[in-house]
Order: structure tokens, then C-alpha cells, then sequence
DNA sequence: TCTGGGGTCCTAGGACCC
DNA sequence: TCTGGGGTCCTAGGACCC
């Protein structure tokens, strides 16, 4: 039988900001997002507060302040890198490893001849005393029951973080006392569903007959169906993979109504999106755009919509996919609405073996290379307004107006790729 | 005034092929 | 008189995840 432990970061972001601001430890933190709109991590004393995840920071905001919690603006840059971190320590400690999501990895225990809640318990304490970032672990004979029993650690002090849910009839009381919403996997609607057949509880869809859940819930609900009986279905993948899609999308700050506005917001996320996609030697053959109205103002008249474009050839050229995003842009915006959220999204992703490599369809290849790199560097070092400005066509800052027509700019560039 | 951002997988249905 | 059926591929949208 395979043996799966569930590695996950306590209040990961919140952790995070202690970790480079150790006076906000023993405090209740919030972590925000984009504009400061909602709540998106919590510390432990935060949520012994009642704060809520995803809740509107507006809403509170004075009370939770006047009670002395600590607001941080997300920093994904930080995360990321406390992230590598710690999967790295994690790697030490097994044969083969997934990182699941920025906070989470399972580890295969296989062939791990320590007792496994002891092992558990050294590689919790490795990863608080190497990267300051505190975890809890679950583990279990297949990925959903490691993520039982990482529930389990986390809300029972007892287990002091780690807890091991291999005993088929500790199985049995906790299946039987969770909610299906607790399963990973199942959510509200699906939950909604089983409901209706009769399976009130993660024990009664671990018990139910294979062929009904299959029939009437299709291979997804199969499988958790099997795993939740301790048949690991879901198998570890320590491969990564290369990304299938790659979004950049944001709510504003205010609403906008005019296309100009929504114009240069899609041509910064197509540039950011382009940017994430060289970084990872990928091009894509689709660039879709959407644009939506603030569907909580009940008043106003709503609008979503979303296009789509084919390229011909694959590319991660900036100036091809904002020409193409804006040409989608104009398809779907529509007068007299308030839009509050675009995004873009690169799709039909493929590798690029070189770097020059099928990567531009300009005559000038060596050229756009050069400005393409020195593009990401002006992003990194300026910030994204200034390649929105130039790569919408707009004026620039005056020095860099002054860079890209300067007749001599190219012997500016290997002053700008240092930064890289 | 103010409600996140970035992903993956599966399914159903249509088009098309032999 | 009889008017198939199996298979693949693609896409849009749903559902779920952190």
C-alpha cells in the first residue's frame, strides 16, 4: 500500500510576511489583494477573529483595524521565493515529490523505513527551522485521504500538526463526521447532487457502489469515490509540466468607461502575459480577451463577453499578441457600460527549443529579440505602466522615448539585459 | 469608493471520416 | 426494402482547485 504524506503551509502569505517581518508574529495579519479589495490569507490569530476568507476588506476594515490587525498588500514575488524554499527542504526528505500549489507538495513515503508520524514530525520542524515557515502534514494511503488527515492536523491541537490517517476505523469516524464539501474535490454543487441520491457524507460515498457513482456522477466522482477507500487513484506527478495557459487579469480600481482605458490595461496584461511566457520558452497559437462590468452592482447594466484569435504561427512577440488583443478588444467592448475587470489569456502553448526559434515572425528577428528582452528588463526595473505607455503607442517617459528612438539605442541594450 | 488572480480537467455535442 | 455505426477531434462551458 502506498503511503502519501500532504505537506501544507500554515497561513502561508501571513507566514510569509513574519518570516520578513518577525514583529508581526503573535498578531493577527491579513493578507490583501489586488486594490486591497478582499482578504486572501489570514495568521491563526486573524481567523480566531472571525476574519473570513475572500471577505470584502472594505466591509470591516475600521473595526478589524481598531482591534490591531496588520493589513499587507500581496506580494507574490516574496511568496514565490519563500515557495522554492521550502519545497526545496521537502525534496530532502523523499524519493519523489509534487508541488501541488505554492503552499502544498505531496511527498511519496514509499520505501521510508522511519515510523511515518515520526518522520512527519522531523520534516516539520527541518522546514520551520530552515525557512521560519510552520506546516502541517496528513498523510494517508492515497492523495485524498492525505488530505483528510491534513485537515485533521491542522484543526486538532492534539496531533501537534501531523497526523496519519491509516487505521481503517479512525477512517470510518472521520469520513462519517465530515461534510462532502471537506472532500477535495467536491464542492457546492457537486455536494448539492449527492445530496439528492441519498450520500449525505464523505462515508457514504466511500460506501456507495462503484458502477451508480460512475453511471450518475461521471470518472471524477469515481475516483474520489475509490480514494476516499484508500485505493490511490490520483497518482504522484513529480514531473512538471509546461504551463497550458497563462492568464493575466485584473479588477480596477475604478471602473472604466472608456475604451482607451481598457485598451491599455489588455496591452499591459498581453505584455506581462508575453513576458511570463518567454520565461517559461513557451509561444502561444491563441490570445483570447475578456471584459466584464461589476456584476456586485446590482444596478448597472451588466456585460461579459470574451474573444478569441487563432495566430497563424505561434509567437511570444509582444507587439503581435497586443496587436492581436486590442483587435479582439474592439470586437467585444460595447459603449455605455462600466467595465471592472479585463484579462487576457495565452492558450495553445508550445515549447520553443531556442530562444530564436520560431519565436518571431518579423523580418527583423535579432532586433525584436533584443527589444523584447530589453522590454522585460524596462518592466522590471520601471514597472508596467511604462511598457503599457510605449507598447500602447503613447508617449513614453521622456529618457525612454529618448532610448527607443535613439538611432545609437542598440549600444544601450547590453546596459539594460545587465539587469537580468 | 471598496468584492482576487491564476490555473486544470472533464463532458457534451457537433463536425467529420470511413 | 433497406437509410449504420463506430471512431476521432475540437470546442465551449462547467466545475473544481489554491
Amino acid at each position: 500500500m502506498p503511503l502519501i504524506a500532504l505537506v501544507d503551509c500554515n497561513n502561508f502569505y501571513a507566514s510569509c510576511e513574519r518570516v520578513f517581518q518577525p514583529t508581526l508574529r503573535g498578531k493577527a495579519v491579513v493578507v490583501l489583494s489586488n486594490n486591497d479589495g478582499c482578504v486572501i490569507a489570514r495568521s491563526q490569530e486573524a481567523k480566531d477573529m472571525g476574519i473570513a476568507m475572500g471577505a470584502p476588506w472594505h466591509l470591516n476594515q475600521r473595526d478589524y483595524k481598531a482591534r490591531g490587525v496588520y493589513v499587507r498588500s500581496s506580494n507574490y514575488a516574496l511568496y514565490g521565493d519563500m515557495s522554492a524554499r521550502v519545497m526545496e527542504v521537502l525534496k530532502q526528505f523523499t524519493p519523489q515529490l509534487e508541488i501541488y500549489s505554492i503552499d502544498e507538495s505531496f511527498l511519496n513515503l514509499d520505501g521510508i523505513s522511519a515510523a511515518h508520524t515520526d518522520y512527519a514530525r522531523n520534516i516539520k520542524s527541518t522546514v520551520q527551522q530552515w525557512t521560519g515557515i510552520g506546516v502541517s502534514i496528513g498523510i494517508g494511503p492515497s492523495k485524498t485521504l492525505a488530505k483528510v488527515a491534513n485537515r485533521y492536523a491542522k484543526r486538532h491541537h492534539a496531533t501537534g500538526g501531523v497526523y496519519a490517517l491509516t487505521d481503517p476505523q479512525a477512517q470510518e469516524t472521520i469520513l462519517s463526521e465530515l461534510a462532502l464539501e471537506d472532500i477535495w474535490g467536491i464542492a457546492h454543487n457537486l455536494a448539492r447532487r449527492l445530496r439528492a441520491v441519498g450520500l449525505n457524507s464523505p462515508l457514504d460515498l466511500r460506501n456507495s457502489e462503484t458502477s451508480f457513482i460512475r453511471d450518475r456522477f461521471g470518472v471524477v466522482v469515481e475516483r474520489i469515490a475509490r480514494e476516499l477507500r484508500g485505493e490511490s487513484c490520483l497518482h504522484l506527478d513529480d514531473v512538471t509540466h509546461d504551463k497550458k495557459s497563462i492568464m493575466v487579469s485584473r479588477s480596477f480600481g475604478h471602473l472604466i468607461e472608456h475604451y482607451q482605458d481598457l485598451r491599455e490595461a489588455v496591452v499591459s496584461y498581453t505584455s506581462r502575459a508575453a513576458e511570463k511566457m518567454r520565461r517559461q520558452h513557451l509561444a502561444a497559437h491563441h490570445i483570447s480577451v475578456f471584459i466584464e462590468t461589476n456584476r456586485f452592482i446590482k444596478s448597472d447594466q451588466q456585460y461579459r463577453a470574451h474573444y478569441g484569435i487563432d495566430l497563424p504561427v505561434a509567437t511570444s512577440d509582444t507587439h503581435l499578441l497586443a496587436h492581436r488583443a486590442i483587435d479582439a478588444l474592439k470586437i467585444i467592448w460595447r459603449k455605455n457600460y462600466r467595465y471592472k475587470k479585463a484579462g487576457v489569456m495565452l492558450l495553445g502553448l508550445e515549447p520553443i527549443e531556442q530562444v530564436n526559434d520560431g519565436l518571431f515572425d518579423r523580418a527583423d528577428n535579432a532586433g525584436a529579440l533584443k527589444r523584447m528582452k530589453a522590454m522585460d528588463c524596462i518592466n522590471q526595473r520601471f514597472g508596467h505602466n511604462t511598457l503599457m505607455l510605449a507598447g500602447a503607442g503613447m508617449q513614453p517617459k521622456w529618457s525612454l522615448r529618448r532610448a527607443f528612438l535613439s538611432p545609437s539605442f542598440t549600444t544601450h541594450w547590453d546596459d539594460l539585459l545587465k539587469v537580468d
